[in-house]
DNA sequence: TTAATAGTGTCTCTGAGACACTATGTG
DNA sequence: CACATAGTGTCTCAGAGACACTATTAA
């Protein structure tokens, strides 16, 4: 019984994800996810936490259960059933992550909308290949988080604390990999309530700073409905 | 480590849900979701199917993985991991299943939209005290059949065969917690192409019959996009 | 002043809700 | 024929895309 971690970032306009390299065998050398066996005593929650402490360095990320899968001979050391968590972080946090034993690398998405599949990942210009059916799981993450986008919070996970609108709007873009209405999503996220203006702007560019907008918690949003 | 399923029908306007009284202890006498240990060698998937043929009589009827409960201490006789399911089968196909060991029992969602929570169950006028953890896992299964409602074709899944627009409507509007619009459910539901009309129409009703519609497969889907 | 992006106002197009009207079965 | 529901045509309204225009900053 394990915990795999799927942890995804964006930067440079495309998804990434931290995997680290098997230093045991079955498949040494090979990169696989962030994971571990889960604990006496421990929760599934808590042993994705644990994971990415101890595995990745993180800790307070976003993490949601994913799926879990439970072919028999999907590792060759015997019955391991993982249970996945995708996990969301901002790109300035994941930036000091690459050593010889954990890489961040960029994902390639071979499929378009929520048909769902395997993805490729290419790290300092070559192809990774992954352990086991880590390239399944990171799929099905990216096929998650395009599915939430657009009707829950989450987007402002893979951000700082304070934000521009373009910025939101380019890690939409990244993540379901085609352009949006610059005009369309302005209104549409303003909508949603959950951003707050700050009265500050972004700096150091060469033309007309934009606004520097929050992300409201949940409990700050006043009820309505 | 084990598979518990929610069976999950419509009829008479309300969501029922399959549930088997517990003989053994802990919670004897209660009511709880069929389940059982996953034996070696048996993928998730495939336990799930088992558990529906040997506790429910049911085959060939659909199902997908819902969520992954791993709380240390949710069972009282150690460490059980349970990895729920969702089935769903045509009211038709349950109606024979309530005996002294199982029952078909009406559910109350005390909440609304995508809200969550548990939900409370009643069978012959009285309420059902669950097992362990199963009321939340029942009112997880809703919020998941609400979500995939209006953009998957699984609301096929809770009827016969071939079936009236309007008794496609009646399930939606059951399922949803609330009324819908009838011009506008027709347009949509024709417009996705996920229904076939058949020449043929209702029988035995008062009135002008309504024509009778089958959902076609995916593979008979055309291409396009 | 120019370049580049932020942000606003408005038109159009599409899809959902509303509603009236016609169609077709039974008694 | 009356009645009840099936099914269609059309109007209105709200939200997304498109696009033009103004605003603001650095160089």
């Amino acid at each position: 019984m394990s915990v795999d971690v799927v942890v995804l970032t964006v930067a440079d306009g495309k998804i990434q994800a931290l995997l680290i390299r098997r230093t045991e065998l079955p498949q040494r050398g090979r990169w696989a996810l962030p994971g571990g066996l889960v604990l006496k005593g421990e929760s599934l929650d808590q042993c994705a936490a644990r994971v990415l402490r101890e595995e990745a360095g993180l800790a307070g990320v976003y993490a949601e259960q994913l799926y879990t899968f439970g072919v028999p001979k999907r590792d060759p050391r015997g019955r391991v059933i993982s249970v996945s968590y995708l996990a969301l972080v901002d790109a300035v946090r994941l930036a000091d992550h690459a050593d010889g034993e954990a890489v961040v690398a960029t994902l390639g998405v071979p499929w378009g909308g929520q048909t769902g599949g395997p993805v490729t990942l290419q790290a300092a210009g070559r192809t990774l290949t992954l352990a086991f059916d880590h390239a399944e799981i990171l799929g099905l993450a990216v096929k998650r988080l395009r599915g939430k986008l657009d009707y829950a919070p989450i987007g402002f996970e893979l951000l700082p604390r304070s934000f521009t609108l373009r910025q939101l709007q380019e890690i939409h873009e990244a993540i379901l990999g085609r352009s949006v209405n610059k005009d369309s999503f302005r209104r549409r996220l303003l909508a949603t309530g959950w951003l707050r203006a700050t009265a500050e702007r972004e700096s150091a560019v060469a033309y007309r700073p934009a606004e520097l907008y929050r992300f409201v918690h949940r409990n700050e949003i006043r009820r309505e409905e």
